[in-house]
Order: structure tokens, then sequence, then C-alpha cells
DNA sequence: GATAATTGTTCTTTAGAACAGAACAGCTGT
DNA sequence: ACAGCTGTTCTGTTCTAAAGAACAATTATC
């Protein structure tokens, strides 16, 4: 067993969590922190320091809180999606014309990632950076229906049917006819899939080359969300966005 | 000289340059990383690998991106402001009504930060997580008029009189000066001083115990922003912003 | 206000991890 | 088909990261 070549760095995997603790207990202190992430006060001071030195931590009054260094990476991150500079001012267009909470979210490592949003009202299915598996949110199944099926099987593998509420799909049958119904009808409905009482609907964004580059969805209190706004009106509105947003990127692509 | 009981982790500094330098030439492979980082292939291609498990690296077609993991940390760090939730909505209507560029930025670590924006028009001084220095910007001054001297000899210490142009305040004399000024008048202006012929109107926003929180500006190119309406509207409406954040930071006091 | 308890910081030691460099493999382009 | 890349694996050595104890500073408790 002396065969496993570990190429990992295992300072960098004690700074993740030590960060990741970080941003769910801040303000913390040392100890605090250094039991959270089942590591040693000594330790953890160190790598707390390190950060720190670098800005990336920020010491307030003895305490501990993530520094705004952080701020450009992931600005960075999300930068280099096209899709994110195209969609912008379409999303907040969206959410206000519509009156409920508009969103952007891509897929990475089969996982939504919600890299936008436009909040009018305080029912929020997640801030920016927030992730929620594919198979429980509209964004997620309008991307799905869009994937390879080949990729549909790894991002089903790799993480299964997160039953998030009792009307989560939880297999692969349930979800192949949805996905097919999505395909047929060019968006999806999300009925109190992800949380109660929360419905949404989504469509995919598709690039110039067919793939998918993202999704727009709206979502809200489904005593808001019922009748034909939830099932004409807003399916209409965002198809209408996504469409847009498909266009500018084909402009992009001349310039 | 063994007595400098090295408490940084050097495991981490690097990760972070590799992080920055990725940040900077995204998408970028392992030599490319090496070279411009002045590390080791085999050593990048270790912590790119720890780092890619994580999901804080995104390796796509053999080139490296960063990862939207980056994003939740951006957003926690800026969540923790109260400044930050009380000033993004009043940011955006006063972008939208004065037709210019609107900025809410922080001090961290003796450099004004921008932790949000509202863009009119495309000449843009920085995008989300941007440092520029306290000495050169309208933000910058107004937070400096507010902090206490030994602060203000702290920063001025450690960063000194960066001359972005030739309108750059450098020597503590003018900006005693000017900061004086400023204090009086209750607003900052910047003509050019940051960038040539980019002007700005700041305030500072100063929480309930008295201690600046940080500032709001308005940005725009010089042809735009001059006489009365560089001198007097915008001062006015920027100090109408700063003064309903303040009555916010009150409230939420209470809360 | 004295003492106990807890947290942050420094120090020392040692296992083992991070690193460099070389070797190998897989592409790309010519 | 070959040359020159890049990415990946491997191996040995050095020095670092980590643990634990000791100390200092701070906070809580009575």
């Amino acid at each position: 067993m002396g065969e496993k070549h570990t190429t990992e760095v295992s300072a960098v995997n004690r700074t993740i969590r030590i960060i990741e603790t970080l941003r769910d207990l801040q303000p913390a202190g040392v100890t605090e922190i250094a039991n959270a992430a089942g590591q040693t006060k000594s330790s953890v001071y160190n790598h707390l320091a390190t950060l720190e030195n670098e800005g990336y931590v920020i010491k307030t009054n003895g305490e501990y809180e993530l520094g705004l260094r952080f701020l450009p990476l992931g600005e960075a991150a999300r930068q280099r999606l096209s899709v994110y500079r195209a969609a912008r001012a379409e999303i907040e267009q969206l959410g206000r014309e519509t009156g409920t909470n508009a969103y952007l979210s891509v897929e990475e490592r089969g996982l939504a990632t919600v890299i936008f949003r436009h909040l009018e009202n305080e029912i929020d299915l997640g801030s920016i950076g927030t992730t929620v598996p594919l198979t429980t949110s509209s964004m997620g199944k309008a991307i799905l229906a869009q994937l390879p099926v080949e990729r549909v099987d790894e991002i089903v593998d790799r993480h299964g049917f997160p039953r998030m509420t009792e009307s989560s799909i939880v297999d692969r049958g349930a979800l192949d006819e949805e996905l097919e119904q999505i395909r047929q009808q060019g968006f999806a409905l999300d009925k109190g899939e992800h949380v109660k009482r929360l419905r949404g609907v989504g469509a995919a964004i598709l690039g110039p080359d067919g793939e998918v580059r993202g999704a727009v969805s709206v979502a809200g209190p489904e005593r808001e969300l019922r009748g034909p706004f939830f099932e004409e009106e807003l399916p209409d509105a965002v198809l209408d966005v996504t469409n847009v947003i498909e266009l500018k990127l084909m402009e992009n692509m001349s310039v």
C-alpha cells in the first residue's frame, strides 16, 4: 500500500477546511475553528496567520473573519463565463417585470451554482454561490434536459437523487420522463421539489454551439405562483429572456 | 538568525500565489502558471490537483480556471458588513437617478475595496473587489477624512502616496489640507487623481457609533462631470444617499 | 478583586510531507 | 515520422508542517 502516490498537498486541504469553517462560523476564534475543523490549535493558528498576512483573513479584536480579497477571486470565476456577462441585465429586468426573484445559474461539477440573482421578495432560494442539486430545481432540470445522456449518467451516479422535500424526484425513471417533457415544452417547473411551498420556472440557455451554458429561473411562494401566471405567463417571460440571452451570446461570437 | 520562528505555512503561500496567478492568466496550463509564479511544474501540478479536487479550480480541456466555489467566500466576506446590506439598494438608485456609475467601498488593510457598484456608463474604475489607494479617490479621501489621525499615520506609512496621475496627492501637507476641507464640506472630489480625466464625488458613511463604515461615490468622465452638476448636484445626491444609509444602519441596531 | 478557566501565542521536537528534478507519456504541429 | 512541447508520475532529500506542551494574556466566576 505504498503505491498510493498522494499528489495532494495536505496543508492546502487543511487551509481549505479552515476557510470553509470560518465562512460558516465567522466571526470566530482560533480554538473555535480548531474544534470545528478537527485540527490542533497551533496548526490553525499558523494557517490563520498566513492567510491574514495575505489579507484573505482579517483579525478584528481577537476574532477572525473572511477578508475581502476573496471578492476578486469569485468575481474572476464568474466573469470568465460569457453567459454571465450576457445575462446579468436581462435577469434584472425579468425580475422587475414579473415581480419575482430571478436567478442565473450554471452547472459546475454536477451542481447548479447560482451566479446572479435579482430579488423582489424575501423568499430566497440561495445567495450568490449557492449550489443546488440538478434534480431538485427548475434551473437544474432545465439544464439536465439539455445535457447528453452520458453526462446525466455521470451526474446521477455522483450525486444521486437528494430528497430535499417529499416532491423531489427520487428515481431515474421519473427523471427521464420529466426531462423528456421539459425538452418538449422548453421550460421546467419546480413545484416545491427543492423547498416546500417554493415554486419556480426555469429554462436553459444554449450557446451558439448548441451546448448548455446555464439556466434562468424565477421563483416565489406557491401562493403567488399559481394558475395561468405560473403555467403560462412566467414560462413565456422566462423563454423570452433565454432567447434574448442566446442572441446576445451569438453576437459576442462575432466580436 | 535561527531565531525567526516562522509561524507561516509556506505551502499556503504557494497556493495563494498560484491562485492569484491563475486569476490573472486564466485559462492557463501548468507550465504557464509555474513560470509566472516562479515555481516548479511538479509542485504547481500538485497544488492545482488539490484545489481542483475541492472545486476551487476547474480543469476544462487541459486548461485551468478558477472555480465558482470562490463565489460564496467572497459573498460571505461582504455579507458580514452591515453597510453592504444597508447600502446596496441605495447605490443602485443613486446610479440610476444621476446617470453615473455609483460605487460602495470600504476600507480594509489601508485600501479602499469596492464591494458593490452600479454601472451606467462604460468608463469603470474597477470591478467588484478592486482596491484603490485611499489617497487617490473620492471614496478613499472621504474615508480618510473620518479616520483618527493615528490610523491615517499608519496607512500613510504603509502605503505612501501612490502617484497614479499627475494630480495625485503626493505629500502629507497637501493631504491634511484636503482632508480638512472634506470634513468641512462633507464630501470629497476627485479630479482625475486616480485615473486621468475620470472624476468622482464621494462621501463617507458613518455608523451609529460615529465610526466610518465605508463610502459612496459616483464617477464618470470629466466631460460629463463638470460645472454645477459636478460641484453641487452630485454632492447633494451623494450626501442624501449616505444620510439614508446611515439611518438604515441605526434602524438595524434596534432589530 | 482574587482566582480559576479559557483563549491566544510561542516553543520544541519529530514524522513525514512538500519540493525539485528527472524520467516518462501524451499531444501538437511540422 | 519526428521534434518539441505539455502534462503526469516517480524518487530521494530537506526542511516544513503539525502536535503537544508550556507560557502569556484575557475573560469569566465567585
